[in-house]
RNA sequence: GCUGGCGUAGCUCAAUCGGUAGAGCACCGGUUUUGUAAACCGGCGGUUAGGGGUUCAAGUCCCCUUGCCAGCUCCA
């Protein structure tokens, strides 16, 4: 069925293209980049097969796929500069990203430097201006190739190679009919360059060709372009406000947190990082209580036979720690077998073995620093026999977990060596499963509501090609996943084959108050461990049978979702968890006195309240308040003194309040301040 | 781990071609006694990340190590 608004194209045609579909639609509309057929989006330069009945609709610059058009549209003149600029530069490919696009380049001459960015966007410029067409040529095989070797352009020619038999191979050329420059591409385009004027250069990075570091190291550059001037610069506002909120600016800025290279990737929470730090964990626990979980804690450092139990020693031991004692040192320097094993380890690294020298050195070790909980958890299941009366089994750990992370992925808090998960994992029976799932997902909105996240997108991850356990459990963990979320009614995208190897999993992925989506928290269904470690339980039959485990949890680790924490509020944390709720600041040392004691009333009040008793003047003190992101400011001077009352500012509605007793002032914050309900 | 960049006082940043390491804030002392985003004066503070080299002379040039930043790859 061909849309109304397609009507008045008279025949309908098997073979067409937008501008077919659209007539003179696009003369009137210049917003209106191609159409949308079957999902897929045709530019004006393309024909394409209609299918009678097939879904057909109009792509315009402003909506994600003609963003996406525009923003690849903008890779070919950056690259159509960069190759004006820079002669004797490959290129490779140019595609758009999720808020822009990048191009990769192969340039002799090394990287590029922020002047030859602010050069390449000025002839961009240029470029763009003549509004000059976009067009599309399919050629044959031997043509593309014999073009590009002329042109020297190897990369290309091995893109050729790896276009499939029988595929149509088309040329986009844009540009001024006496310079066009020309690029092998799939499509789609805008009609003319002068679709392309919102556009910026970003940065510069090194990326290897195809991904793979074994290749040549590329140029890549990364720009972004919008729809229009106004839309580029809404980006770049909010690319400003990220830097401002940057938690690793405000950690510094608030005294939150440190590090230091002795413990690299390893934050130190200072005193008031740490006061947020465990108000979410104790938000967490008193949930808990309700929700029926048990706390327990469990060792740092493990023999290492735990982990050959759970797969770890064979699987995860490139990201862990270890550790040693003099004991074991002694055992290995006395063990007669020790000098030919350093032999071979010499060997082995002389013949760049890699996997051999790990396994000898791995041999050495006796003890590792745990990088998961689950597998202590196991442990204190077996503890005793399990009846199926005490399933489902919930057992909750906020221990500290080390994984060694390779140098270049750690990033402030959100990336750490060194973190504690509000992690638990619930033992169950596979029918229990179900319900435990739903009530994990009531508990987990609960949570992200009481902190301010309201955007919340839920992933089902599914069963991956490489999976281990009976498609009969794969079944029945998957269908768990799904009618949970059916049940509690919450739309869901499925991520095929995105599951883990013993388990499929739940992603919530979370929006900031900025717009960016993180992923936190998880659940994931896991029959491998219960099966490793020989859980068991006795069920009403009076037979042992194998429990489910669920590993779930809603903040994930407690560093990382600090750290989106501070840069979605922005320092400013509510008063239930700012580390200091009230600062008194005094007009003049006349009400040092006054202040101390207001001080005193108000901590007695169970209340975090500091007072800046000292000589400056009030703007300095009400200033540094401020920048310190207290919740309230309150000015004493004569007339409080007399009154015995507070004039508060509340930093939340950026005004002063009127004047209140201390005992009204207590009440009023101890409210405001206490932990928010969920559920 | 890979590629590139960076590391100067607690913080933010200067220091021309290789030629005596400096400012503001913070901190300490003093003066000022202040009504909603920075009063004034003085002082303390440095083996320029660490190590090696080149040079008459190194913050500056070269090499190694380390940490950080951006990206790649990986991930909570």
């Amino acid at each position: 069925m061909v849309p109304s608004f397609f009507k008045e194209s008279t025949a309908f045609m098997s073979r067409c293209t937008a501008r077919d579909l659209l007539g003179d639609r696009l003369d009137r509309d210049k917003q209106i980049l191609g159409v949308k057929v079957a999902g897929k989006v045709y530019d004006l330069h393309t024909a394409f097969e209609l299918t009678e009945g097939a879904d057909v609709s109009p792509v315009r610059v402003d909506d994600p796929d003609g963003l996406r058009v525009v923003r690849h549209s903008t890779a070919h003149v950056l690259a159509d500069a960069v190759q004006r600029l820079f002669p004797g530069t490959k290129v490779t490919i140019g595609p758009a990203t999720a808020n822009g696009f990048y191009y990769d380049f192969d340039k002799p001459s090394g990287p590029f430097t922020d002047e030859d960015l602010a050069t390449i966007e000025a002839e961009m410029g240029r470029i763009v201006e003549g509004n000059h067409p976009f067009r599309r040529d399919v050629v044959s095989r031997d043509d593309a190739h014999a073009l590009f070797a002329k042109m020297n352009e190897s990369y290309k020619r091995e893109l050729i190679n790896a276009i499939p038999a029988g595929e149509e191979i088309s040329l986009y050329r844009h540009g001024a009919p006496e310079s066009e420059w020309v690029d092998l591409c799939e499509g789609p385009h805008v009609p003319h360059t002068g679709y392309l004027r919102a556009h910026k250069l970003v940065s510069v990075a090194g990326a290897y060709w195809r991904g793979d570091e074994r290749n040549p190291m590329l140029q890549r550059v990364y720009g972004t372009a919008f729809a229009s001037p106004g839309d580029l610069r809404k980006h770049l506002q909010q690319l400003e406000e990220a830097k401002k909120r940057d938690h690793r600016k405000l950690g510094k800025e608030l005294e939150l947190f440190m590090f230091h290279e002795y413990a690299p990737a390893m934050p130190f929470l200072l005193p008031k990082g740490a006061h947020v730090y465990n108000g979410l964990i104790d938000y967490i626990r008193s949930a808990y209580r309700g929700e029926g979980y048990d706390e327990v804690v469990t060792p740092q450092i493990f023999d290492k036979r735990l982990f050959e139990t759970s797969g770890h020693w064979a699987n995860y031991t490139e990201n862990m720690f270890f550790a040693t004692s003099e004991d074991r040192l002694a055992e290995l320097f006395a063990d007669p077998a020790l000098a030919g094993t350093i032999d071979k380890i010499q060997a082995a690294r002389r013949s760049g073995d890699e996997s051999g020298l790990q396994e000898l050195l791995k041999g050495l070790v006796d003890i590792a620093v745990k990088p998961m909980n689950c597998p202590s958890h196991c442990l204190i299941y077996r503890q005793r026999r399990r009846s199926y009366r005490e399933l489902p089994w919930r057992v909750a750990d906020f221990c500290r977990l080390h994984r060694y992370e390779r140098g270049g992925v750690v990033h402030g808090l959100a990336r750490v060596r060194s973190f504690a998960q509000d992690d638990a994992h619930i033992f169950c029976q596979p029918e229990q499963m179900e319900t435990e799932i739903s009530s994990f997902i009531r508990f987990f909105y609960g949570v992200y509501a009481a902190l301010g996240f309201t955007k919340i997108a839920i992933k089902l991850a599914t069963r991956p090609d490489k999976r281990i356990g009976t498609d009969e459990q794969w079944d029945m963990a998957e269908g768990a996943l799904e009618q949970a979320l059916a049940k509690v009614n919450l739309p869901f995208e499925v991520a095929p084959k995105e599951g883990a190897f013993y388990g499929p999993k739940y992603e919530f992925h979370v929006e900031d108050a900025i717009g960016r989506s993180w992923q936190l928290g998880t659940l994931q269904v896991d029959y491998a461990l219960p099966d490793r470690f020989e859980l068991e339980y006795t069920g009403t039959d009076g037979a042992a049978h194998r429990p489910v485990m669920l590993h779930r949890a809603i903040y994930g680790s407690l560093e990382r979702f600090l750290s989106i924490y501070i840069e979605h509020t922005g320092g400013n944390f509510p008063a239930w968890l700012a580390p200091e709720q009230a600062r008194i600041v005094t007009v003049s040392e006349k009400q040092v006195d006054y202040g101390a004691e207001a001080r005193r009333y108000l901590r007695s009040r169970g209340l975090r309240v500091e007072a800046d008793l000292g000589p400056d003047k009030l703007g300095a003190k009400i200033r540094e308040a401020r920048l310190a992101r207290v919740p309230y400011i309150l000015v004493v001077g004569d007339k409080e003194v007399e009154n015995r009352s507070v004039s508060p500012r509340s930093r939340d509605l950026d005004r002063n309040l009127d004047a209140e007793g201390l005992e009204a002032f207590a009440e009023r914050l101890q409210t405001e301040a206490s932990p928010p309900a969920f559920g």
